[in-house]
RNA sequence: GUCGGAGUGGCGGAAUUGGCAGACGCGCUAGACUAAGGAUCUAGUGCCCGUUAAGGGUGUGGGGGUUCAAGUCCCCCCUCCGACACCA
């Protein structure tokens, strides 16, 4: 790092510039202004009522801007980290500049796994290494100038937050949804609805009859949040249960890539399946990229077809689900997953005649095949069954009837067909499906066509559209009309009907963690669950010694660590029946339950009594365009595109629909910032060197002599590519560091770190000082004249490009022309106007704050440039009158012309034509056309 | 494989509705200041031809098309990045 001035033998050149504007100043303004806004509280944004009100009502527009919150790790930040928060910094305070109440500030994800990892190394208690991370991330954050309301920040680890998440979990929990009228209700007026015989149990039984355990079981079956059975993946490794999202298609745990095994285990689960539809229907209404509203309608995965019985000689029926009932008189198999129930009382115990020896397994009996099938198929891990695209299965012996025809076709168990998807039955039509083409050649199934191909098709399976063939009544139709046909038949037939089915699952939501929220749920003897009243709330972890996670190995069963704290596992309370003991939940909440609801709490940040005053939501919420309201803007990592924007969606449905928001989404506006990369480089070796050390000579590049190679990665310690803000702020001060890291290109693309190219955004700024500071008495040298004309017009045409690329987030070309328009000052090198350079300082306050205050002060103004207004373009200066238009002899650029603007067609023909250079070129060539756009071009067609 | 996104100088990137491609910055070249410059300032800088110059040609991943005019619109192809992945 080279600061100019840092070397002792240029004491001399500092004492003649002892005001230039370099790191050491830079440290010094930013040091000043940051005590300054924080003693004057310049960044707090009023409530409409509460606490966090100001005296007056606010009356200017409001405006929510927020980060995705990070989570406080130990190592610290790089220059990667801040992009985001810069981003939404600059444009919150433009944001500020224009009017608006803005609020903005930054809480921490502090629960989860790292905390506990680290703990488990050094035996340092998950809450103290958690707030001596959030304490140093803070100081990291804060030397940047980050303007945040600080009153408001949280941290998901509060007891004073998380005892409302808990509050939230017991909303979700004293909730079902009435599929009748789309919306979660409490459970109490289910209890109603049964009572009055309104709505039928879950296995049709009267209300009446059911003994108090039963009534208790039977609304436990309705509730948003339950107790399932399903396996779970359990990941030994980490000694905890993980949700599908945080398991890889290698079935490896997301975090730490640790093998991860299915057990079947009772754990809370959320119905977010309950709100597929919603979720899926209200993605139109919001201010999101495409890319991620794909993202999560692929991860909903609704698709609508219809489900078919067939029916088997054994009696039972199996039911599949198809998006094709259309193909209904293609299919010549049936297929059902390993797994599948059925299989047990269907497989026949001996082969039928004339059984295909391949159909067999080479087994003497059905059962035989059917367990060596299923034992091979459990062998495999996900990777290998994924990569073994060749199909394979085992005829069951038994036979089912296609309820259309009647054909009696085989069934097989094979691996291809899923058990989490459908029914995990499949109608096998090869004719239709490339799947169950290639799985009919392995087994040599007949293949009926039942879609008429194109003459000129040479695949396999035809998926386009197309005739109906071989299909009795359907022939002749194209698929959509011949889909309704065969639904309205199986319905009328009562052999199936219209569904639908989707890729999304429940959300397991318990962890055998000790780092995470206790769940406000105890347990009497029945083993039902029970809620801690409300008013008993917080349920506080208990201050284990032996919080950390037993080392496990593959055999053993998930264990939560809270089981350890044997007073606190069991706990009095009084609900209903006087004092009783109960056991308590032993699990832990998942990581994203804290994030689900933060925005919230950053609106009413010490509301002991209820969850938010609706007064401060609806005011904070509320898009008073008539939009679906919530967060303004919402800057975060596309990492999050499903999971965390999935869950915060559902957790704020429930609450709409329970009355405690005014809204039905949390953010009205997402925006995906892109990531800094930075060279990384390889020695012969393979091995990582430091990126610090390495030179460039000819675009080779060198490693203490030694020849490497450079690629591009996120920085981080493997890569050994690191740059921390600390160097930066100590080479040019914060305010460069946010400038260049705005400058290097639009906020959503990924871009690569060069800190050579960092010194260009320094320069900017000691330019703008130079051009209004005297760098050897730090007094300021604008005059009060006005600006010339000249300068007048570039000056508003500035205001207006630069105010049109702050709304946009295109920061990087608002810094371009204000740096056109100080490059214009600095050419000409006389004292600048006052009203020039206040408009300058204004232009620059979002982006680089501690300066454009200094330079503010220095000329003569004494308040914060914090909420002055953002200058205005006047039209008038954005006119010129003379313009300099392109004269094109077919569309080739020959010549300029100087006209009045908004001269008419004809004037420009006319002095298009009596250019000089034009008459020239035009010489002895026909004018087959001019083409004249005012203020524009003229073309000239000649030959 | 399917679905997204993107390909513009040596590099990062600009370019409203189709209307002067390469703004702005880095780097590079030359010069100024200097004991010195990895600081600062000034000028130049897409590529090719043209001794300088005037000028000309060419140019936004490749190929075709629409148009007076295409980085931008249409068709085909290639490459890279991301997500999902036997979803019936």
């Amino acid at each position: 790092m080279n600061a100019s001035s840092s070397t002792p033998d240029n004491e001399t050149e500092d004492l003649q510039s002892a005001f230039r504007y370099d790191a050491a100043l830079a440290d010094q303004i930013e040091g000043e202004w940051q005590r300054r806004w924080s003693e004057e509280g310049t960044y707090e944004a009023p409530n409409p009522s509460g606490p966090l009100a100001s005296q007056e009502v606010d009356a200017r527009p409001k405006l929510f801007v927020m980060d995705m919150f990070p989570y406080p790790s130990g190592s610290g930040l790089h220059v990667g980290h801040p992009l985001g928060y810069i981003g939404t910094d600059v444009f919150a305070r433009y944001k500020r500049m224009t009017g608006h109440n803005v609020l903005h500030t930054m809480g921490y994800d502090a629960f989860g796994l790292p905390a506990e990892e680290h703990a488990r190394q050094t035996g340092e208690h998950p809450r103290a290494n958690t707030e001596n991370n959030i304490a140093n991330m803070q100081r990291q954050l804060d030397r940047l100038g980050l303007g945040h309301d600080k009153r408001r920040s949280i941290a998901t680890t509060d007891v004073s937050y998380y005892r409302w998440t808990q509050w939230i979990f017991l909303q979700i929990f004293q909730s079902w949804y009435d599929v009748e009228i789309d919306r979660a209700r409490p459970i109490s007026e289910l209890e109603d609805l049964l009572a009055a015989g309104d709505r039928s149990t879950s296995d049709g039984r009267p209300w009446i009859e059911m003994d108090p355990t039963e009534k208790r079981r039977e609304l436990d079956h309705w509730r948003l949040a339950y107790l399932g059975d399903a396996p779970v993946n359990w990941c030994p490794a980490l000694g905890t249960v993980l949700a599908n999202e945080e398991v890889t298609a290698e079935a490896r745990s997301e975090r730490g890539n640790h093998p991860v095994f299915r057990r079947p285990m009772k754990q809370w689960m959320m119905r977010i399946t309950a709100y597929a539809d919603r979720l899926l229907d209200d993605l139109e209404r919001l201010d999101w990229t495409d890319s991620i509203k794909t993202m999560q309608r692929n991860w909903i995965g609704r698709s609508e077809g219809s489900q078919i019985s067939f029916a088997t000689s054994a009696g039972s029926k199996i039911e599949v689900f198809t998006t094709r009932p259309d193909t209904l008189f293609g299919t010549t198999a049936m297929v059902l997953a390993p797994e599948h129930p059925l299989v047990e009382t269907l497989v026949a115990e001996t082969w039928p005649e004339n059984t295909p020896q391949r159909w067999t397994g080479g087994a003497a009996t059905p059962r035989e095949a059917v367990e060596n099938y299923r034992r091979e198929a459990s062998e495999l891990t996900d990777l290998e069954r994924q990569e073994n695209q060749s199909k394979t299965g085992v005829h069951i012996g038994a036979y089912c009837s296609v309820p259309v025809n009647g054909l009696q076709i085989p069934i097989f168990v094979a691996d291809y067909v899923l058990m989490g998807y459908g029914t995990g039955a499949v109608m096998s039509v090869p004719g239709q499906d490339q799947r169950d083409w290639d799985f009919a050649k392995v087994f040599e199934i007949e293949i009926i066509r039942t879609v008429e191909p194109p003459s000129a098709f040479d695949g396999e399976a035809y998926v386009g559209d197309g005739p109906a063939i071989n299909s009795d009544f359907l022939d002749g139709l194209y698929i959509n009309d011949a889909k309704q046909a065969m639904i309205d038949w199986l319905e009328r037939e009562g052999h199936g009907a219209r569904t639908v089915t989707y890729k999304l699952r429940d959300w397991l939501f318990s962890r055998q963690r000790y780092w995470g929220e206790p769940f406000p749920i105890v347990y009497d003897d029945t083993g039902l669950a029970l809620a801690v009243p409300e008013d008993q709330l917080p349920v506080e972890l208990p201050e284990l010694i032996d919080w950390a996670p037993r080392a496990l190995d593959e055999a053993s069963d998930p264990e939560p660590p809270l089981g350890r704290a044997t007073e606190w596992a069991t706990a009095t309370y009084n609900l209903g029946d006087g004092d009783l003991r109960y056991r308590r939940e032993l699990n832990t909440m998942p990581q994203w339950a804290g994030s689900c609801w933060y925005y919230l709490r950053y609106l009413d940040p010490d509301n002991e009594e209820q969850l938010i005053d609706p007064l401060v939501e609806s005011y904070w919420m509320t898009d008073s365009e008539g939009g679906v309201g919530g967060v303004d803007l919402y800057v975060g990592g596309v990492e999050h595109a499903v999971l965390h924007l999935l869950y915060a969606r559902f957790w704020h449905k429930v609450l709409y629909d329970l009355g405690h928001v005014s809204g039905p989404e949390p953010f009205q506006r997402l925006y995906n910032q892109g990531y800094i990369q930075a060279a990384a480089y390889q020695d012969k070796r393979g091995v990582y060197v430091d990126a610090e050390d390495v030179v460039e000579s000819d675009g080779n590049y060198f490693y203490q002599e030694s020849p490497v190679t450079r690629t591009f990665g996120k920085m981080g310690k493997s890569l050994k590519n690191s740059v921390t803000p600390d160097e930066m702020y100590s080479a040019y001060g914060a305010d460069t560091l946010r400038l260049y890291e705005m400058f290097m290109g639009p906020l959503d693309q990924d871009r690569p770190w060069e800190t050579k190219s960092v010194i260009g955004s320094h320069r900017l700024l000691q330019r703008v000082w130079r051009n209004l500071i005297d760098e050897s008495t730090g007094a300021a040298t604008v005059i009060d004249s006005p600006p010339s004309d000249a300068l007048q017009r570039m000056l508003h045409r500035t205001i207006a490009a630069v105010a049109e690329a702050m709304e946009s987030l295109r920061f990087n070309s608002a810094i371009a022309r204000i740096t056109e328009l100080n490059n214009e000052l600095s050419r000409r090198a006389e004292p600048v106007s006052r009203e020039l350079a206040e408009t300058l300082i204004l232009m620059l306050g979002p982006l680089v704050p501690h300066i454009a205050e200094e330079l503010w002060k220095r000329i003569g103004n004494t308040n914060s440039i914090v909420h002055t207004r953002f200058p205005e373009a006047d039209p008038k200066f954005l006119l010129d009158e003379l313009a300099e238009l392109p004269v094109q002899i077919n569309g080739k650029l020959r010549s300029r012309i100087v006209v009045a603007t908004g001269s008419h067609e004809e004037a420009l023909q006319e002095a298009a034509l009596s250019d000089e250079r034009i008459a020239e070129l035009l010489r002895g060539k026909e004018i087959r056309k001019v083409i004249v756009i005012p203020d524009k071009l003229v073309n000239i067609v000649a030959s």
